[in-house]
DNA sequence: AAGGGCCCCTGAAAGC
DNA sequence: TGCTTTCAGGGGCCCT
């Protein structure tokens, strides 16, 4: 479910809650979720810790465990996968029983609150490694190999145009699946990838060595765009994402092309296409993002009339 | 080395 | 109405 901006969205909503607090007992209720750590060992190796900083690479989040005494630094990844949640909630408060039948990990915080994990289709994970930002720690856990490979963050200096200049050169697979690479960028996902290709007008299946420089700076700076408004608007939520706090994000009403299969797109009024691109939906305007050789589309069937205002694109 | 297919799960929505 | 099918925002693994 959540991509990089509802991750960072979890975790300031989490981090004032949880930050300088101390686990005092944790509940693993489906094993399966702290493998490759039997639930004891995993319990062993947090409780009594208090957690020093709550982080985020890609579209991992991660609770820095403070040093103490006798006991070395360490950290709780956790990765939501498509359906998970990290709520915030009183110690023994009851949840719509749903989200109580899928509550797999709590951790018990001194001062009376929980963390905890939820995950309606059980694909998440969380993981304890041992050190801090280490990346052959991460290597080492058979969960975190994707952390250990990820690629530079969206909004960091490290993501400039020159490396993706230089990254899509060497690529020849088609756009839209290598954005979904995670140690290509981190932290974008399906509803991103879409919506920076359509901001860009780039087709999904140009492939990567073939775009123009033009077209490299303009993906550029539509991933940076998109990435920080959706996060300026606490993520989005389509059908169950909420952050930390049980709230829903606002870039649904922003979206242009996610989702809106068949509707009118709002620049053109061409019919939004939804195809399927290495096993995932893929939306995009085949006319704003044409692929070259290819035929025009026929022109919409009818003028726009009005003005359309879409977040903060207006067209006439 | 890179790309495609399949799989992990459950619930909601669409289809019949 | 109710049963069945399809689909979902992620990503790891295996195969070619």
């Amino acid at each position: 479910m959540p991509e990089m901006p509802e991750v960072e969205t979890i975790r300031r909503s989490i981090a004032a809650r949880v930050t300088g607090r101390r686990i005092e007992a944790v509940e693993v209720r489906r094993p399966k979720f702290v493998e490759p750590h039997a639930p004891e060992e995993f319990t062993d190796l947090v409780v009594g810790r208090r957690i020093a900083e709550v982080d985020r690479r890609g579209k991992y989040l991660i609770l820095r465990l403070a040093e103490a005494r006798s006991r070395p630094a360490g950290e709780v990844v956790i990765h939501l996968k498509m359906a998970g949640r990290l709520l915030v909630c009183r110690s023994g408060e009851v949840l719509e029983p749903t989200l109580q039948k899928h509550t797999h990990v709590v951790f018990r915080l001194e001062g009376g609150e929980e963390l905890r994990h939820i995950d309606l289709r059980h694909f998440g994970r969380v993981s304890y490694v041992p050190g801090a930002r280490d990346h052959l720690g991460y290597a080492a856990h058979p969960k975190l190999r994707g952390l250990a490979e990820l690629g530079p963050e969206p909004l960091s200096p490290d993501f400039t145009v020159e490396y993706l200049k230089a990254g899509l050169a060497r690529r020849k697979t088609r756009i839209k699946p290598l954005l979904l690479d995670q140690s290509f960028v981190a932290g974008l996902g399906n509803i991103y990838a879409d919506e920076s290709l359509h901001r860009a007008r780039i087709h999904p299946e140009r492939r990567a060595n073939d775009l123009k420089p033009r077209e490299v700076q303009a993906l550029h700076e539509a991933i940076q765009t998109v990435i920080a408004e959706a996060i300026a608007h606490r993520g989005t939520t389509i059908a169950t994402y909420v952050d930390g706090e049980g709230k829903r994000g606002d870039f649904a009403a922003m979206l242009l092309v996610y989702g809106r299969g068949g509707e009118e797109c709002f620049s053109c009024g061409t019919p939004i296409k939804r195809v399927i691109l290495g096993g995932r939906s893929t939306h995009f305007c085949p006319r704003c993002q044409k692929l070259p050789g290819a035929k025009k589309p026929a022109a919409p069937t009818k003028k726009l009339a009005r003005t359309i205002v879409r977040g903060q694109q207006k067209v006439v």
